[in-house]
RNA sequence: GUGAGCGUAGCUCAGUGGUAGAGCCCCGGAUUGUGGCUCCGGUGGUCGUGGGUUCGAUCCCCAUCGCUCACCCCA
């Protein structure tokens, strides 16, 4: 325990027993994405610091405090991503395909921010990310939020979730409303403590989620972002609503809703759990209709979410019932005086048979140990490839679940057991 | 970055100022080529690390590292 090289801090494993549930989260999310014309695009770990700083914006806390930076060999100042969306930009612009068509893209990966690891969050976490390029238009930003509805629906945590959703207008409106808000707020200096008052510099609009009573009490009375909205931003967010509404999908506004970054702008929305602990947001996302004219592309509209794997397999890991796939074999391998035999069979099975998961016990022991092997892989069958079953051209299938019954199978006849077998187990798949 | 709680076997945890235990796991055995159940036996810990107090510290004190949760922030 207090021996070795233990892991950095906040950098964790995913060990065996919990990867078949980061499968599944993966491959369901995948497929719905693929499902709304969504295409894969891989993008590098690090970037320049400065794309992180003109996106983000230099006064949030990822760039003022969380972010891995480092110096290259040549000098050049390097991060590691804390977020998916400027890299996807930062291509986009770099290969100019942000204006060909428009392009709907996804992105899964581990991505780095230097926090203080509590439930929920890494140093190292992984995020599932998707962006669409060049529409405007509110249909797509309700579309997106389906989307999302419909893998946290497949993934069966439609209870476990619900929607919030918020509209933060355009850049402009955001920051009249902002000079409003704090100069109503000074008035009220008195009443407000000491992390609204920090806020005050920072990010405002938080000070509407504050825990403090006095505080709240003060916020009562404060100009809402709402409220200020432009009129297209206004009539979109109606829009939004109403598609929503008309799609069956349940939400509620929350005014307070701000997304931690700087480049958002109008819609903004987030899947929210309270089964979690503090770090309660599942997948978040919104328009960002300025980043890519500020990252130097054509001023092109956007939207995009992300989505916390480590925050999605821990719901699915206490929804996790017993018939869960836990990666064990369907059948393992006894061996008898012949183990080269033996390991011809699990080719020629494997051949016909490529969904099997098959297990040979390296090379020969006692049938009492490797019987007792076969039963603690998990497997559903062992296979007995004994001297007497070679001679006869035979397998024994001896059943480990169960009964425990065994019969003997004319090897031709393998493949079709264990094909049913196979059917049979799927469902646990 | 701030605060609180916790670090004893692979895991879950007892424990006492006099150089450590249980359950589970793991390994082996209960006669010949058959797992699970039962029984018997066994491996395994410099009690997170470093200092201090003490005749003596796993236990008391300090520091440090780590874990956990919360604040902040966020996926």
């Amino acid at each position: 325990m207090g021996k070795g090289i233990q892991s950095v801090r906040g950098f964790s494993d995913v060990l065996p027993a919990e990867s078949p549930l980061w499968q599944r989260a993966e491959t369901v999310i995948r497929d719905t994405l693929e499902s709304y014309a969504y295409r894969e695009i891989r993008l590098p770990v690090v970037e320049r610091t400065e794309l992180f700083k003109r996106s983000i914006g230099e006064v949030t806390d990822i760039v003022e405090k969380e972010m891995y930076t480092f110096e290259d060999r040549n000098g050049d100042s390097l991060t590691l991503r804390p977020e998916g969306t400027a890299g996807c930009v930062r291509a986009g612009v770099e290969h100019g395909f942000l204006n060909r068509g428009e392009p709907r893209l996804w992105y899964m990966g581990p991505m780095f921010r230097h926090e203080r690891p509590q439930r929920g969050r890494l140093r190292q976490f992984h995020q599932v990310g998707a962006e669409a390029f060049g529409v405007a238009a509110p249909e797509l930003d309700v579309e997106m939020i389906a989307m999302t509805a419909r893998m946290l629906g497949r993934l069966g945590l439609a209870d476990d979730v619900r929607l919030e959703i918020n509209s933060l207008g355009t850049p402009e409106a955001r920051a009249v409303h902002r000079e409003r808000l704090v100069a109503y707020l000074r008035e009220h200096i008195d009443s407000l403590d000491d992390d609204s008052r920090r806020r005050l510099e920072t990010n405002p609009l938080r000070i509407f989620d504050s825990k403090d009573a006095g505080v709240q009490a003060v916020m009562e009375g404060a100009p809402r972002l709402l409220d200020a909205l432009d009129e297209e931003s206004a009539a979109h967010f109606a829009t939004v609503r109403n598609l929503l509404d008309r799609l069956g999908i349940e939400y509620t506004v929350n005014p307070a809703l701000v997304r931690g970054l700087d480049y958002y702008t109008r819609t903004v929305f987030e899947w929210i759990t309270d089964r979690l602990g503090a770090q309660g947001t599942v997948c978040a996302g919104g328009r960002f209709d300025g980043l890519v004219g500020q990252l130097g592309g054509r001023p092109t509209p956007a939207i995009g979410f992300a989505l916390g794997l480590e925050r999605l397999v821990a719901l699915l890991a206490e929804r996790a019932g017993s018939g869960e796939f836990d990666g064990a074999p369907h059948a393992y391998m006894v061996v008898g005086a012949d183990p080269g035999e033996a390991l011809r069979l699990a080719e020629a099975l494997r051949d016909r048979l490529p969904g099997l998961r098959l297990e040979v016990h390296p090379g020969s022991a006692g049938f009492k140990g490797q019987l007792k092997r076969a039963d603690r892989s998990g497997a559903a069958v062992a296979l007995i490839l004994g001297e007497e079953e070679v001679a006869a051209g035979r397998v024994a299938v001896k059943s480990l679940r169960g009964e425990g019954g065994q019969r003997a199978v004319a090897r031709d006849d393998l493949p079709e057991v264990l094909a049913a077998l196979l059917v049979e187990t799927r469902r646990a798949d």
